[in-house]
DNA sequence: AGCACGCCGACT
DNA sequence: GTCGGCGTGCTC
């Protein structure tokens, strides 16, 4: 179909337009003189190339940067009323400046996947049901189709509220019933609207707690920051169990008194479940959930809901960042030093960040949560730009644990339980207690090695080990996802003696149950709860109390409540000792004190069981002995001698190629591009040289650091080298990205 | 990033 | 003769 050259006429009008393509420009449309100007930060549909895109309004009534007859006119205004708030998209322009990315793929991570499609409102949000009186009556008459009575009863169990029901949840309740609802539309019997009501309507049924006297001051603090409609970042620094929660419950509270809103983020949906449930018990208000758990409609339904007024309190996970609420008059991020914060690709921005940039935008306080700070807020917290509140004490009889160290040396590398540990299990379990066994890796062994020559089974595409999967005894690829036959022999020297070395959660199950074949083992890692509502099931078993084995990663250290246990046992530490990241032990400070906190939350006093190869190691002795905050400090003065971040700034480029000759070639451009233009900047190009892990899924991959002392000369000299960049002629099936402000291994 | 256009090798 | 490889260039 021709496309209809529209006429230009002295009239006509202009409206700058970012799409989501890689491209650091927008782009210029005509307005049809049918139309009413959109509002900035609405999405309209257009023609872009051959192609049609979602585009975000960012100029209206511009000035045409290239020649009218080459301007093509928008194709729909696809919303009445911006998506976008307004600080919103102040915040995509900040971002897209400090993240160096195009304004257009910033604007499109702010919005669900169902928001970026071109469709209109009405055509993406979820119809919503309601009786009619007609439909009303037709309920108490009984009806040939057991469908139709099934939904009429229900819709009518609601009563004569005008709140409408939700096809989802109509879905949900009565399976299959999609084509019955429209079928009752058409005969009248219910009345179809397509107004978002994404959130649920909580209702306090339980009483604030009293706080203690750090509590309260932590509390007045957020008020009086809120109260004045000033700016703060409070570094709630607070142990396992000195009631952080009852804090944040108790500002919120306060904040909605004064008819503003909340914007909560916690790390991952692992934790959802029980701050959720406590949330929704203490809380006169409409709380909206926006996390990976939820459907993309719900989502989208969800993030609509707050545009449009109708939620109070959002409680999510990274993206519920950009939930496009007004007045909101207080943010929380709980758990701040946790890495899920930092989203990993597209976009890599740090949640943690960014929320303190939104809070700075809403003139409100924000308050950083964690037991065990990130070294950069703390850093922060000591160049007094953050206010640190410490909450030392435990609420109610809970004592911090005791803590025991087992050296691994005295104990075969074919046990991954030393008999110390298994000694105390056996006490813990006997007394009544549970016991929680900690692992930072799942499956079963990681490695199949010979014992003759210690040739292990390699990836063909990565440049990573297969794992052994009792599963299906098969080798794995954890990278690219490649399988393999289980070897009978080695490749090397043909030995027959492969050995399993190193433990996965499945073999520590396998274990246990030859010396505890009476009590039952739970195990808790990603592909025990991969199914939908088993982590909710593991965890009320566990909180039932009755003597049990947890076998967990990760996921088990995260915020979790469970009264009896007694015992935790970590069975390797020593990753955090070798690693060539910097941040390692970091993360295993904060994960020992994270995991640490699990035991010892009832009325029996905890204890910790640390094994290691590496006893003496004076971090962990500093970390054990004097705490978190001294090993903290400690890490931090090394950080600064070594000018590592906090105390530098880092940006990460990342390529990737087909070849490492391509991959090296194209880095090598980089850098004549950044001395062309920043060698006057004090500001180092590092690299290239090849990524931690230097072949991934059959590229061939590569890295250089960016280096420097002063944020702003970062940005300026990333700015000026991306220009150049621009000039650059990449070959194709290349790919490459900036993170700015790197957290992962490099 | 996509997508089209365009120019060279191995197929029915 | 054409199908399809991916280099190059553009997107209002």
């Amino acid at each position: 179909m021709p496309e209809i050259k529209h006429s230009v006429t002295t009239t006509t009008r202009y409206l700058r337009i970012a799409v989501d393509v890689p491209l650091y420009r927008c782009f210029d449309y005509v307005l049809p003189s049918n139309c009413d100007m959109p509002a900035t930060g609405s999405r309209v549909q257009v023609r872009f190339g051959a192609r049609q895109l979602t585009g975000i309004v960012i100029e209206t009534d511009c000035q045409p940067s290239i020649a009218p007859n080459k301007i093509r006119a928008i194709d729909a205004i696809l919303d009445d009323h911006a998506v976008f708030t307004p600080i919103l998209y102040d915040l995509a322009l900040r971002m897209a400046d400090y993240y160096h990315q195009p304004l257009g793929v910033v604007c499109h991570t702010f919005l669900p996947s169902k928001l970026r499609q071109p469709k209109t409102i009405a055509q993406t949000v979820t119809p919503h049901y309601q009786l009619t009186h007609i439909g009303r009556e037709a309920a108490d008459q009984p009806q040939k189709s057991t469908k139709q009575t099934a939904v009429l009863q229900w819709l009518k169990s609601f009563g004569t509220t005008d709140s409408a029901i939700s096809r989802v949840d109509c879905l949900e309740h009565i399976p299959g019933c999609g084509s019955t609802l429209n079928a009752m539309v058409k005969k009248g019997w219910l009345a179809e609207t397509h107004v978002p009501q994404g959130g649920i309507q909580a209702q306090k049924t339980a009483p604030a707690k009293n706080l203690n006297d750090e509590q309260q001051a932590a509390l007045d603090a957020i008020k009086s920051a809120s109260m004045n409609k000033r700016h703060t970042t409070l570094l709630l620094d607070g142990i396992t169990g000195s009631g952080k929660t009852e804090v944040y419950l108790q500002a919120i509270d306060q904040v909605l008194q004064q008819g503003r809103r909340v914007l909560v983020l916690v790390p991952e949906i692992g934790l959802t479940p029980q701050i959720t449930q406590r949330f929704l018990s203490r809380l006169n208000a409409r709380i909206g959930m926006l996390h990976s758990g939820r459907t993309d409609i719900t989502r989208a339904d969800t993030w609509l809901a707050a545009r449009a007024g109708q939620i109070d309190v959002v409680i999510g996970t990274r993206s519920a960042l950009f939930a496009p609420m007004e007045n909101i008059g207080l943010l929380i991020v709980d758990e701040e030093h946790d890495a899920a914060y930092k989203q990993q690709d597209g976009i890599r921005y740090h949640a943690r960040d960014m929320a303190i940039l939104v809070a700075k935008l809403h003139h409100c306080p924000i308050v950083l949560g964690s037991a065990t700070p990130s070294l950069e807020s703390l850093a922060n917290a000591k160049r007094g730009r953050y206010q640190q509140l410490r909450l030392t004490k435990r609420a109610g009889i809970a004592k911090p644990p005791t803590m025991q160290v087992v050296d691994m040396k005295d104990v075969s590398y074919k046990s991954a339980l030393s008999p110390p540990l298994l000694k105390q299990m056996r006490e813990h379990i006997d007394a009544g207690q549970q016991v929680l066994l900690f692992l930072n890796r799942r499956g079963y062994a990681p490695t199949l090695y010979c014992h003759q020559c210690s040739w292990a089974m390699e990836c063909s595409n990565c440049s990573a080990h297969l794992v052994y999967h009792q599963k299906d005894g098969r080798m794995w690829c954890h990278h690219c996802g490649l399988q393999a036959e289980r070897p009978k022999s080695c490749d090397n020297c043909h030995s027959e003696e492969l050995i399993e070395l190193g433990f996965g959660t499945q073999r520590i199950e396998q274990d246990i149950t030859q010396h505890f074949s009476d009590t039952p083992i739970l195990r808790i890692d990603r592909d025990s709860v991969r199914k939908k509502g088993e982590l909710e099931r593991l965890l009320a078993e566990i909180q039932q109390g009755k003597p049990a084995i947890l076998v967990g990663t990760q996921m088990l250290a995260k915020g979790h409540h469970f009264p009896n246990v007694s015992l935790v046992g970590v069975l390797s530490i020593d990753h955090g000792f070798y690693s060539s990241d910097f941040r390692a032990l970091e993360r295993m400070g904060q994960l020992i004190v994270q995991v640490a906190g699990r035991a010892g939350r009832g009325e029996v006093p905890g204890k910790m069981l640390l094994q290691t190869h590496q006893p003496h190691n004076t971090d962990l002795q500093t970390l054990l002995k004097t705490g978190y905050a001294t090993f903290a400090d400690k890490l931090l003065a090394e950080r600064e001698s070594a000018l590592l971040p906090p105390y530098s700034f880092h940006a990460l480029i990342q390529l990737e190629a087909k070849t490492a000759e391509m991959a090296e070639t194209v880095m090598i451009k980089f850098l004549h591009a950044w001395q062309r233009v920043n060698a006057n900047l004090d500001a180092a190009f590092l690299g290239p040289i090849p990524a931690p892990m230097p072949r991934r899924a059959g590229m061939q991959r590569y890295e250089a650091l960016i280096q420097t002392g002063n944020r702003g000369v970062l940005r300026q000299a990333l700015a000026q080298w991306l220009e150049e960049v621009q000039q650059i002629n990449l070959p194709s099936q290349l790919f490459w990205a900036l993170d700015v402000d790197p957290t992962g291994h490099y």
